[in-house]
Parts: C-alpha cells; structure tokens; sequence
DNA sequence: GCAAAAGTGTTCTCGGTACACCCATGC
DNA sequence: GCATGGGTGTACCGAGAACACTTTTGC
C-alpha cells in the first residue's frame, strides 16, 4: 500500500436540495453565490464538512443556516465525485434533499455564504454551479420515488390543507395529471388524514374543506413500511 | 470562509459489495483482511480512491481487482462519513453494489489487498470490519427495491437457466416464497426470456427446461424503465 | 346570474392470489 | 417402483381507470 498521507488530501462538502410546494408548484431553495467560483451564478447551499462533523450533521448545519428549521426531513441521495468538478481541488459532495413547508421558511437568514436566497421553480430552472443542475435531478427523481413510499405530502404542505392542494403536490412532483375522484377515494382509503370540518375562507369559489395528516397514522405507516402508490 | 487547506486532509475510499448467486443462495464476495485495522477479519473489498480517479472509475477497479470482470452491473448506494469510523483519519466511504455471474468469476486473482476471497451467505454473516455489516444492510436493501425496477437475473444467472432457478433467485433476494405456477405465468407474460427447447441433463428427476434471456427486449426494457413486481 | 373550483359513484377491466395433480427422469 | 423436482389451469377478488354533473361561494 502506497503511504497513506497521500490520500488524505481531499475535502467533502454537502450540497442540499431543499424543497417546498407553493401555489401549486414544486419548488427548490437556491443561492446566489457571492463568491468564487461561480461568482453571481445560483446553486444549491452546501458547505464544507468539518473534520469532526459527520456527514448527515453537516447537511442539517447547512439546512439551519439556510433555513432556520431543524428536525426536517431530510434523506441521503448520491455522492458526486469527478475529478474536476470543483475548480479548487478535489472535493467530492455529497448530495442529499430534504423537504420544508415554504410557510415556516424565514426567509431572512442571516447567511454568510449567500448574497441572495430565493425560491425557483424546479420546471423551470437555468444554469446552476458546479454539477448542481445534475445533482438537483437525481434528487427530484429521487423524490419522485420517495413519493410512493413515504407521505410527503405530511412534510411539505401546512397543517392544514385542502384535497386539492394535496392532489397539485402529487402531481407536482410526479409530473402527471391525476383524476380528482380516484385520487380522493384513494387517499381518503388510507385513513391517513383528516377533516377538520372547517372550511377555506375568503375564496371566490365553493370553499373547500381542510384536512390535517393523522400524525399516530402516519407515525405507524412510516414504521412498517407501506405503499403510496397513486 | 476559513482557510481552504483545513478542509483538504480526509480521505475517501469506495466499498463494493458483490452479489453472486449459486445453489438458491445470495452470496456476497468479502475478503479476509491481511493487514491492520481489523487483521483477519472479514470485510467487503473496497480501497482508497486516487486524487485523479472518479468515483466510479475507483469501484470498478476495486472490481476488476478481485473478480477480474469488467462491464458488470455496478451501482452507487450511500456514502458513509461518521467521524470515527475508520482508525486512520476522517475517511469516508462511497458505497456500491454489483452484481455478477458467480461462474464467470475467476477465483485466484491475484489481490494484493486480501490474503483470502470467498463467498459468504448474505443469510448468515458474523461481524465484519469496519461498519461494513451496516454498508452491507444498506446494499441488500436497495437491491431488494431495484429487483423490481431491473430485471437483476440477468446479471446473476448464468447464459442458461431455468425456471425455478430464477423463482429461488427472486426469493433469495426478497426473502418470501413465491407461488411457482404465478411465479411462472407473471415472468413469461413480460416476454423477456425465452425457450430455448434444450433440457438439463444429470439429473436425477424430470429435467427442467432452460431459458435465456432476450438481450433485445432487455434493453428496451431497461432503456424505458419498467415494472417488474412479483 | 355567472365564473370558478369543490364535491361526489358507478362500471369495467385486469392483474394478483389461492390452490392440487400428473409427468419425466435416475437409481 | 419410488423418490425427486418439473410442469400445468381455473376461479375469485380487489384495485385501478374511465367518466359528468351538481353545489357553493364571491363578485
């Protein structure tokens, strides 16, 4: 074996994909740098991992630094390690994606590493930093999986929701349009929300009702395991 | 931001778990470590990635390395970074799985990194090195998702195989038992393996027909992206 | 009264599941 | 002839998919 300092020269850094459902649309946290590389150009928030910092720490640092939320959802999706990815040396990243409700979402961190911290749409994004367009797509398909096996509807929309917006977040995320009364009887068959015999207010429309997610219900289905399919 | 050089010291190292399959059992290859940390334990082949090699390129030298085999199916699963989980600094591990045909592997290859290969039972393991058992859950587990989504018996069998031989692959990986008249009528509906009107010969009952699988409708498969539920 | 979204059931089809007996070979 | 695994069909049930009209509110 080759002297074993010659290996540790390396960095690694995590880099987050946060998303949030606003209005309909699936959208990712991003920053605009304001430093090299990559001056003024928007990527993802990541930072270096820390000697002593375990990996899943250093992505929840960086989620509060940015986001000022902890005990978020938060998921390991895949490392990213070409040689010349980043222009200062070896570093390899990695990628993890997690999810928020854009409501508790403050939106005026006070964050060192951004000039700018903005919500875009994920259909509708440029040129990022780095490989950053190529790690947001393994994280939203990524996502797009999670979504049949987890509830994230319970992570990414308030506490108080209506069918509708439920049904907009599935299709957000799956990129599909979805029949309104298979998706009601489907996700009413789970038993995984609730009504809250309240309705909207202030609409110009038929108010809808508002559900919550049962939290002992979904607790129990997290645990064991289940099928989301829709 | 601090100096960069504080971040340039970690190491990182790829970890593959080779899947092998032979006489209905799921094996894994590990090697017997030959030199410190964990002398003469059991562990999964894996080594540090050189400052001008990508990720994967690293895992498929690791590789080619103990099987002698290229142009195996290869997947990235999870990276591990706990702070102290390597005895010789901050090193984090990028782990793989792949999955090869245990005939076409070369036993005596000359690896300098183990003093002993063999293939172990993924039912019965004891402890291994490193937090390889955990890096070796976390391999079984997302083989058992991508089973699946892939059809993984044409990695793991050999040119020619039959029926049964591919159910016991299925329920190795799933750990269930599968009903062999449903089994048989779900596999030969998706039209992706096909008679080869030849028989086994030797054996002391009623000889199985053998099977091989269509290359062509594979590919298309795969290339699309299908359902294989069982 | 009109625009806008909410809410609601039935039918059909297809795939999953359960289940038991005869067949071909080696010894 | 017997032990061993190979090979085959049918009936039932439940989930998914297609599909259109009435209701409630704000303006």
């Amino acid at each position: 074996m080759p002297v074993l300092d010659n290996f540790f020269k390396s960095a690694f850094t995590v880099d987050n994909v946060i998303f949030g459902f606003d209005d309909g649309d699936l959208k990712v946290l991003l920053i605009k740098r304001n430093e090299e590389p990559f001056y003024n150009l928007w990527g993802l928030p990541g930072y270096f991992v820390y000697q002593d910092e375990d990996l899943d720490d250093a992505a929840y640092r960086v989620l509060l630094e940015i986001t000022g939320l902890k005990n978020v959802y938060l998921e390991q999706v895949n490392t990213f390690g070409k040689v010349d990815r980043h222009p200062s040396g070896r570093v390899i990243t990695v990628a993890y994606f997690s999810l928020i409700k854009i409501g508790d979402y403050n939106q005026f961190q006070p964050a060192s590493i951004a000039e700018e911290i903005k919500w875009h749409s994920v259909s509708k994004l440029n040129e990022l930093a780095f490989d950053h367009n190529e790690i947001l797509q393994a994280c939203f398909n990524r996502l797009k999986r999670r979504v049949r096996s987890y509830p994230v509807g319970f992570e990414l929309l308030p506490p108080k929701f209506t069918l509708t917006e439920l049904q907009h977040l599935y299709e957000a995320i799956l990129e599909v349009n979805l029949d309104k009364r298979n998706f009601r009887k489907k996700i009413l068959s789970m038993n995984l929300i609730v009504d809250l015999k309240e309705s909207q207010e202030g609409v110009a429309h038929r108010p809808a009702r508002l559900y919550k997610f049962d939290k002992e219900k979904y607790e129990a289905f997290t645990a064991e395991g289940f099928n989301f399919e829709l």
